[in-house]
DNA sequence: ATAATCTTTGCAATTGAGTTGCACTATAAA
DNA sequence: TTTATAGTGCAACTCAATTGCAAAGATTAT
């Protein structure tokens, strides 16, 4: 596991308890953490700090939010040189079975020919069906 | 533009006023709609019966639902053989200039390598930058 | 045709994720 | 130390989504 005081310091933002608490709690997930996932396992931490780390979080590239249509925005730690553009694009995964929503690290990204004009920037990319764990 | 009663009935959805309306609303668009587009053009028509009619027409392949990270779902017909499923898998596009989401039924869908026992049910798809319309 | 049943609709109220205002605290700069 | 800046905790608020319920409409049985 990487380590959290390097990761905020080449990301450049400040080492806080709130950030430090969240950032190693993000990095021990093996699957995507909602604002709620997160609240209930840091029973200690406030709603809208937890909040705001995130949202600091992923405006330096820490950290990216998944939308897999739950209901609740996901967040999972980024590689460490990425800058979530067009480095780091990834498609991720939610079981339909388990709710549990993953990044395909492994899985490379396929270049997509846009239209005429069309320029990409980011992308949210969610591929739904049965995990390895549910599809028996 | 296709018949609004013959895809009703295609599809096994019974015909009444508000389906009418809402679908044929669907069809004229050029970009996918939001529950809240759809109740700011068709305003004699109830929210909450304008969401039950997504939800019928989602339930019954009339329409798919995209999450673009707007936080606000979005709407849009799907091609009239579409099962939502492994049929008509595409893409969309969500304009980060004039937010518009549009679906890229030209693009090829490129099939994905997904890892060992993975299995695909459905996709949500939205790459995000500029539409030919805002990149100039 | 009439009554009984099921489906759809309109309105109001509720839910819940996300977000913000504000005062307090901690940290950094002068 | 004083002053300025950044981060935190709490409560309140926003707003898309959803639900309960009764009225209206459509369908089926008698
Ligand atoms: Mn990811
Ligand atoms: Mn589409
Ligand atoms: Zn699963
Ligand atoms: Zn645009």
């Amino acid at each position: 596991m990487q380590n959290v005081d390097e990761i905020l310091k080449i990301k450049n933002v400040k080492n806080t308890a709130i950030r430090t608490i969240v950032l190693r709690h993000l990095l021990k997930q093996d699957k995507a953490q909602s604002l709620k996932d997160i609240e209930n396992s840091l029973i200690e931490t406030d709603r809208s700090s937890i909040f705001r780390t995130l949202k600091t979080f992923v405006e330096n590239k820490i950290i990216h939010s998944i939308e897999d249509g739950s209901g609740m925005t996901k967040y999972a730690v980024c590689a460490i040189d990425c800058n979530c553009e067009l480095k780091d694009l990834h498609y991720h995964f939610y079981c339909n079975n388990c709710n549990k929503t993953f990044c395909l690290h492994e899985v490379p990204f396929k270049k997509i020919k846009l239209p005429e004009n069309f320029k990409i920037q980011e992308a949210n990319m969610v591929i739904k069906g049965l995990c390895n764990n549910c599809n028996k």
